[in-house]
DNA sequence: TTCAGCGTGCTAAAAAATTAGCATCAACTC
DNA sequence: GAGTTGATGCTAATTTTTTAGCACGCTGAA
């Protein structure tokens, strides 16, 4: 049931989720100020509100005014995103998933970085066995 | 401008899309089948046609049916939703990502899967420097 | 030929999302 | 204490999504 509840978001509702998320949690004005092509405050609020009534958001009272937070907890949240990717864009397939992930931030990716991915998949292969 | 296009869909608009981009191309009858809690059929044709004309979708004729298939493609797609989903759930670190996308499959993954992991990050190094 | 099956186009209606506009309250300043 | 600021709650209107329904055309079988 909680499953597919944030699947059913509409496209505003995703934006506000995608920036509650991205920060952790926002105020209304937080939210206003960084959604693309911003409607009124009030329209904001109001969304936030739908959005705590069907229960992708929470919030609590800081000082004069309320802050959300996402109900669903980001972990939770990437895992189940990722999986919706792998199956649309990438038959399943982690390989291609990685290989373009590393595609896409070819220029930005370090050294280091490198390192700790193999690290990362030698840990897995010796959990795997 | 066509930059985010693709993130301005509805619920079905993207259920949709999602279908389409999984399989490749499809059918109108073969999108109904796939929906989730599907509506009527005359209803997914509805949308297709929108779609095409939002330019999301084209379709060819095929016999005496049409077959859609995503204006964009799919490698294209699939960049821009990892770039997003990066910046959302990931704070941008491919690191974050590659261990989610380990921890979500680390079952279904084989050895001979991780051999070919290890040898992409060899790669991206070797380009690197 | 005639009819059933399957595809399309188009239109209208219902439901949901999106937005704006008050009214109100508390805190702060003068 | 009166006015300004910044927050909230609520309601109503607009716009978009989502859905259903009907009419038409083509094809193959009886």
């Amino acid at each position: 049931m909680s499953k597919k509840a944030h699947i059913h978001l509409s496209r505003r509702e995703r934006q506000i989720m995608d920036i509650v998320y991205q920060r952790g949690q926002a105020t209304a004005a937080e939210v206003a100020e960084n959604l693309p092509d911003p409607p009124s405050y009030s329209a904001v609020r109001a969304m936030l509100r739908l959005l705590e009534e069907k229960g992708h958001l929470r919030h609590e009272q800081d000082g004069p005014r309320y802050v959300f937070k996402p109900t669903l907890a980001r972990d939770r949240a990437k895992k189940s995103a990722l999986k919706q990717m792998l199956q649309t864009f990438f038959d399943g397939s982690i390989e291609q998933a990685v290989a373009t992930l590393l595609d896409v931030s070819r220029s930005k990716i370090s050294q280091e970085e490198l390192d700790r991915l193999s690290q990362l998949i030698e840990e897995a292969r010796k959990e795997g066995r």
